[in-house]
RNA sequence: GCGCCCGUAGCUCAGUUGGAUAGAGCGGCUGGCUACGAACCAGUAGGCCGGAGGUUCGAAUCCUUCCGGGCGCACCA
């Protein structure tokens, strides 16, 4: 509703500046007034005209009001100048309250299909808390696009990146064959050893992980000789690498086993989280289908691939690097980013090019073959094939725009794929392409020491300390979401014995997400969080309890009165006198709350215009607040007066509505109790 | 050396694209459960917005520079 305000008033306001002073201001500015005494929106424009029209800004602002009063737009009571030239503005209190209440917003959304990459874990260990930001901060972005019943949305499609031929899945071949020793029979056995006896294989391959990252640059007891065994081991993983990425024989068998039944431990622990995807490709297929020849002939036929004849890269096939000054004809680029290598394979970027170019569908004649491989209650979830693709499947390719969820740590690679686009000629798909780039999650010392890791001593002083699968130093994801549980657990068991055991896991288990993602969310992209169990595992203050919290209280408040959420809504269109109650001094919080109720669709629109969930975070747990306020102020079930009943049944309904939309956004439940 | 990010209360963080008196949570201190549940609320203390210049009606926000921290910069993947 504030949006729709906000819009017609923009409108309004640009109309009037084109027809007295002939200017066209693109962008308006509106806020809110530092006190709601002041109203309840307010424009600086008059001070943004002053130096174009030579004029001080209060006449400006004068005039603009005397004409906005003459025809105030629809919601609106009036419009004063305050302070040095600001454009004030007061709505009609009552109007707007019944708005808000039959639910009228502003629409959100647009044609064309939206990719969203996130999660894209290696497939050779247990998830971490850093996999946690990323896949939550993918599906909460991916919800705020959705079609769904507040608003006509953006088609999306979820999509999960697997490099299962990559180093890090080696690195675990290795483990497993030359530490384990290993073949492909016995790990078929310790896979099926592993679903029999609920042992996880992820678990089993973060510590194998470990230890192999260990024993490639482990000297042994005889340092001094130790040089030609550590070369034969990295020669063992740059020719388990190349096996896996052949794609035949015993090695990427191995490799395959592995990493498709790591891929599933890592479904079901994003599953725990409310988190699923529509598509998985792999590096498997994108090198068995060649989809980099294509690539390479496009690049190559645009003239962003080209030939080093001397140098350093001479042999190579290299491409301009991002963001590089042009090079005068003839001159060698140093500093040109090498594509392919002079041994003919392809890089890690030129992959990702190749990759890219099949998202925007401007890789010619290549598409991924399609399976079923995971199922949803809703629907399943494909993965790439090289045999014979599904009919049935959907189209996943030819996007609009694109969202890639990876982290800062990558922002180089990400720039030279959106170079590569450009330099291509796609200039429109290198504009629709996101970065959507967050920084990394860390741990605090403290934290670091508690799991009984032994942190340098020069380490101990630092806000953070890295998280890093290769040292096995890390929290894994499933043991902080069962901690969660079990933390939520002792809570409910203690304040419901009423309610059956399996009725008490369910609300611990969504207390437990609620505390986890919103811890996620609440910090704005480019924060390191620094990871702290102790912080991670409250339930009070700035957390998704306490806004759960919230709305636990208001249904109590509807099922004590016996009148519905939506029946005290409709209720208000009829009500007459509400004006006088929520224009006096002690209605002001209820009209506050109204107000902050009525901003979701203005919140979600900043969301999804910056990619920054956090704004939505903060908006809920801001809702809440208010309404915790509202609750202590004014006892609903006690109130005698029928009007003013009303009006703080419909105050708290309203609220209630908007909290569980915009944890619904965030992918958190309302628990019935708590 | 080059590029990107960060520096705001004791701690952890917001700050709506340059606006009115810089805000939360945690922690500290004072209070509030026989009223819709205290996973809550109210009050209080706590700030040279890293430093210095500049841009303008107006700067935590933009520019320059310095200081301090983080992360990237391979024919590795």
């Amino acid at each position: 509703m504030y949006r729709t305000i906000q819009l017609s008033l923009q409108a309004r306001i640009q109309a009037i500046l084109l027809s007295r002073y002939e200017i066209a201001l693109p962008y308006l500015a509106v806020e809110q007034p530092p006190n709601i005494a002041l109203g309840e929106l307010a424009l600086p424009v008059a001070f943004e005209l002053a130096k174009r029209l030579r004029k001080a800004p209060r006449a400006i602002a004068t005039e603009l009001a005397a004409e906005l009063n003459a025809d105030l737009p629809a919601g609106v009571a009036l419009v004063e100048v305050a302070g040095a030239g600001y454009l004030n503005i007061r709505l009609d209190r009552a109007a707007t309250v019944r708005r808000i209440a039959a639910d009228h917003h502003a629409d959100l959304g647009g044609p064309g299909f939206r990719l969203i990459e996130h999660t894209s874990i290696n497939p050779n260990k247990a998830a971490h808390i850093g996999h946690l930001r990323n896949a939550i901060l993918g599906d909460t972005f991916q919800r705020l696009l959705r079609p769904d019943a507040f608003k006509s949305g953006y088609q999306v499609g979820v999509q999960n990146y697997i490099d299962n031929t990559g180093v890090q899945v080696a690195d675990v071949v290795v483990g497993l064959v030359h530490l384990q020793g290993m073949n492909l029979d016995r790990v078929r056995e310790l896979l099926t050893e592993c679903l029999e006896t609920n042992q996880r294989i992820d678990f089993y391959c973060w510590d194998l992980y470990a230890r192999v990252s260990q024993w490639y640059t482990d000297p042994g007891p005889d340092p001094a000789n130790a040089a030609p065994t550590l070369a034969a081991r990295k020669q063992l993983r740059l020719d388990t690498l190349h096996a896996l990425e052949a794609g035949h024989g015993e090695t990427a068998q191995i490799a395959d086993l592995i990493a498709t039944e790591v891929l599933r431990r890592h479904l079901e622990t994003m599953l725990r989280l409310g988190i699923e995807y529509d598509f998985l490709p792999r590096e498997s297929e994108i090198l068995s289908l060649h989809f980099w020849d294509a690539a390479r002939a496009l690049m190559t036929e645009r003239g962003v691939l080209y030939e080093e004849t001397q140098g350093k890269n001479k042999g190579c096939l290299v491409m301009r690097r991002a963001g590089a000054e042009a090079m005068a004809e003839g001159d060698t680029d140093e500093d040109a980013k090498v594509i392919v290598r002079s041994n003919g394979t392809v890089t890690y970027v030129g992959k990702d090019i190749a990759y890219h170019l099949w998202k925007f569908g401007l890789l010619p004649g290549k598409d991924f073959g399609y399976i079923p491989f995971f199922n949803y209650p809703t629907h399943p979830c494909w993965i790439s094939t090289s045999g014979a693709s599904d009919p049935t499947a959907p189209t996943f390719g030819k996007a609009d725009a694109i969202y890639n969820v990876i982290d800062s740590r990558q922002n180089d690679p990400q720039n030279q794929v959106q170079e590569a686009l450009r330099a291509m000629g796609f200039e429109d798909a290198a504009s629709r392409y996101t970065h959507f780039s967050y920084a990394m999650v860390a741990m605090t010392p403290r934290t670091a020491v508690d799991l009984g890791y032994v942190v340098p001593e020069e380490d101990l002083a630092k806000p953070f300390v890295e998280v890093s699968g290769r040292k096995g130093l890390g929290v894994k994801a499933d043991d902080l979401i069962d901690r969660l549980i079990t933390a939520a657990k002792t809570e409910v068991d203690n304040r419901h014995p009423e309610l059956d055991e399996p009725e008490r896991l369910a609300i611990s288990q969504q207390i437990a997400i609620g505390a986890l993602r919103f811890f996620m969310l609440r910090f704005t992209r480019n924060t390191i969080i620094a990871f702290d169990f102790k912080e991670a595992l409250s339930f009070e203050g700035e957390t998704g309890p306490y806004i759960q919290y919230a709305i636990v209280r208001a249904a109590n408040i509807f099922r004590k009165s016996g009148v519905p959420a939506d029946e005290a809504l409709t209720a208000i269109a009829e009500i007459e006198g509400l004006e006088p109650i929520l224009s006096s001094e002690e209605g002001t919080s209820l009209w506050e709350t109204w107000l902050a109720a009525s901003r979701l669709s203005t919140v979600l629109d900043q969301s999804i215009q910056s990619a920054e969930p956090a704004y939505l975070a903060k908006y809920a747990f801001t809702l809440a607040q208010q309404f915790n306020n509202f609750y202590h102020r004014h006892h609903v079930l006690t109130e005698t007066d029928p009007t003013r009943r009303a009006l703080l049944l419909a105050t708290a309904a309203a609220a209630h509505r908007e909290l569980i939309r915009a944890l619904g956004y965030l992918g958190i439940e309302a628990p019935p109790v708590m």
